[in-house]
DNA sequence: TGAATCGATGTTTTT
DNA sequence: CATCGATTCA
């Protein structure tokens, strides 16, 4: 026990030492927010707690098995057997566990799907066309993020309809049949994870009592980023026991667009009653030289608590500034620089160096194309980060399959798979067979439609008594995906190669009770974060030693010897779209995800700009991004002369 | 009525 | 430049 407090320094202990009562953790970058979680969590097992009275919650897929991992190696060397283990999962997971034990009382079966950003809104595409209104005006993307950000707020659709600005009135309306088509197809959306699970815990007494005496010690990861309904979702939880840990940085809060409430952090003293609340402020991630310029950065924002992040480690190197010519030459930067540095020993005092050591971070994803094309011209292993497994049109397709037999009434699905592969049933039909007037059609179509119907009764038969791979394999079969595929094009053989991909990746599942095994798959095919873990297991080695492609936002939580960022141009980072103005809080928030990308870094900084950039074939001048102008001029170093470089 | 073809149009970040 | 949707062809 002494052994596994005596790596952290004084005031975590305090954290992991706290027991009882709500805690929170402020935690600057590189501070060892995660590691405290995981030693309190740890602790608390040690001192007797059942581990199935703990909860984790985290944000990413990637975070909750990272946390999982720490903790069962750390009981391990406890020799101590342990039947049970912590809960931990996402917000969104979570959500599913609990709607899941209590589909009966929210009228739905347990076979609900789930659905992505994409098919939200399409369906609400559907519907915008369905009430005569032209979707080009109002846009789906645009109405969903609306919805979205009400329910986020765990705003009620009743209030909201009776507010009168014109774009509420449209967006009310489509809202209220939006949650009418969702309860017919049995289908929930992202945020209904959320907002169901804490109206059931909010309204059903028993039911939150329950969930309360199971959880008695709570944490949270990354609070900074939590909206409403997670807000509310752990104050329920919490509520009785007690026991709540939270831990984050205001300062790393990059998701408000998404709905996080930088308010449930800063007013955590006022919601839970003598909150006992500890600083980490030391850094041991960094040098002191990416951490001072971090701070400089960071310290431009107004609204902000005051922290000051300091470090032991020694000043390390400069951080490189790179102006290119345009896009591709900063590619090649980026590309040439790694290559020096996997052979070059000055870049680092130890000896073995790994690709996944570097990282190259992006605002937009769109900028990882020009990237990889310079990675692949110097025969750089790499991986991008973002690109979905499950988000492939291939895979969802035949997911889709699996989802319609089990439940089908959703539509989504239906719509995904009945002409592909090619069955001749085109959209008009379609329209009669949403309508009910089968009848209406030609023989020849009914026969296509009732055989594609059985095939997925068939499917549903063989998911009850066959395993997942198994099920995936006759999927590939029967729906006839295999025969259109195997003699198509180069690219849909890459198709048909990733869907046997994912037969290869059900067999994760085969040992669960039939049946359930592809109930999990798809849970967790409808969760998966960042693909990389799943991905992972297939081709161990030539992915894992590659450098990582990623935004900004998929780097956070993550760290890296040596980081580039890049497209450091007014517009692009701090992004802003043409002509719109940015509010100052908008503004602050580019500020900090810039601060995110920074203390990634644990040796070297190098940040990149490009003077010329194509985007969509037209291509502009840019200038650069008005953070260059607040480094601190001698701690960069400019690499290059290619570009007379901003002048400092 | 379905499939193929051609043009316009628009990209931040994600569970 | 790639996806989407409208138009045209079979």
């Amino acid at each position: 026990m002494k052994d596994h407090l005596s790596k952290l320094n004084e005031r975590q202990r305090e954290a992991v030492l706290h027991m009882q009562g709500p805690l929170l953790v402020v935690a600057g970058a590189g501070a060892g927010k995660t590691k405290t979680i995981t030693h309190r969590i740890i602790n608390l097992i040690k001192q007797g707690v059942s581990p199935d009275k703990i909860l984790a919650v985290t944000f990413t897929n990637k975070s909750a098995k990272e946390m999982k991992d720490r903790i069962m190696s750390e009981m391990e060397k406890t020799a101590r057997e342990q039947d049970s283990t912590p809960f931990i999962s996402t917000f969104h997971a979570l959500g599913v566990y609990i709607i899941k034990e209590n589909t009966h009382m929210l009228g739905m079966t347990k076979y609900f799907s789930i659905l992505d950003e994409t098919d939200s809104i399409s369906m609400i595409k559907d519907i915008i066309k369905e009430l005569g209104l032209d979707p080009k005006e109002y846009e789906p993307k645009r109405i969903k993020g609306i919805i979205s950000r009400e329910k986020g707020n765990f705003a009620d659709l009743e209030n909201f309809k009776t507010r009168t600005d014109y774009i509420a009135k449209i967006a009310g309306e489509i809202w209220e049949l939006y949650e009418k088509r969702k309860t017919k197809e049995n289908a929930l959306d992202f945020d209904d994870l959320l907002v169901k699970t804490v109206k059931l815990l909010k309204e059903k007494k028993d039911i939150r009592e329950r969930y309360q005496d199971r959880w008695q010690y709570i944490h949270i990861d990354e609070y900074q980023d939590t909206n409403e309904a997670q807000y509310l979702m752990t104050k329920l939880l919490s509520e009785k026991h007690k026991n709540i840990c939270v831990v984050g940085d205001a300062d790393q809060n990059i998701y408000s667009w998404r709905g996080a409430n930088l308010k449930n952090i800063l007013s955590f003293e006022k919601d839970y009653k003598n909150a006992k609340i500890i600083l980490l402020e030391e850094n041991y991630r960094s040098t002191a030289n990416i951490l001072e310029v971090a701070n400089t950065i960071i310290k431009k924002n107004q609204y902000r608590p005051e922290k000051n992040l300091w470090t032991k480690n020694k000043c390390g190197e400069k951080i490189s500034l790179y102006g290119a010519v345009d896009e591709s030459d900063e590619a090649d930067f980026v590309a040439t620089k790694t290559l020096e540095i996997m052979d070059n020993s000055n870049y680092s005092l130890l000896k073995k160096k790994n690709l996944s050591d570097i990282a190259v971070l992006y605002r937009a994803n769109f900028q990882s194309r020009i990237l990889e094309e310079a990675m692949l011209h110097y025969n750089i292993p790499y991986q991008v980060l973002g690109i979905k497994f499950f988000d492939r049109k291939e895979i969802k397709d035949t997911l889709s399959y699996l989802k319609a037999s089990l439940n089908p009434q959703s539509l989504s699905d239906i719509k995904r798979i009945i002409n592909f592969p090619k069955r001749g049933i085109g959209k008009a039909t379609l329209i009669k067979i949403f309508a009910n007037d089968i009848e209406s059609l030609p023989i020849k179509t009914i026969i296509k439609i009732n055989s594609f119907y059985r095939t997925l009764e068939e499917i549903k038969e063989k998911i009850k008594t066959e395993k997942p791979s198994q099920v995936i394999r006759y999927v590939i079969k029967k729906s006839g995906i295999e025969e259109q595929l195997k003699i198509g094009t180069e690219e849909e053989i890459e198709r048909l190669e990733n869907i046997k991909e994912l037969a290869t990746l059900a067999i994760k599942y085969d040992n669960l009770e039939n049946g359930l095994g592809i109930e999990k798959l798809l849970e967790d095919a409808s969760l998966v974060s960042d693909q990389d873990s799943l991905i992972k297991e297939k081709n161990d080695d030539t992915k894992t030693n590659a450098v990582k492609l990623m935004t900004v936002h998929a780097s956070k939580g993550l760290e890296f010897k040596y980081v580039f960022i890049t497209g450091l141009e007014d517009g692009l980072f701090p992004n802003k779209r043409d002509g719109e103005v940015k509010s100052k809080e908008e503004n602050e928030e580019e500020r900090r995800l810039f601060y995110v990308a920074l203390t990634r870094a644990k040796e070297k900084v190098f940040l990149s700009y490009a003077n010329y950039r194509t985007i969509f074939g037209s291509r502009s001048i840019n200038t650069p991004s008005e953070y260059i102008y607040d480094l601190p001029n001698d701690l960069i170093e400019i690499e290059g002369e290619k570009i007379k470089t901003v002048y400092l």
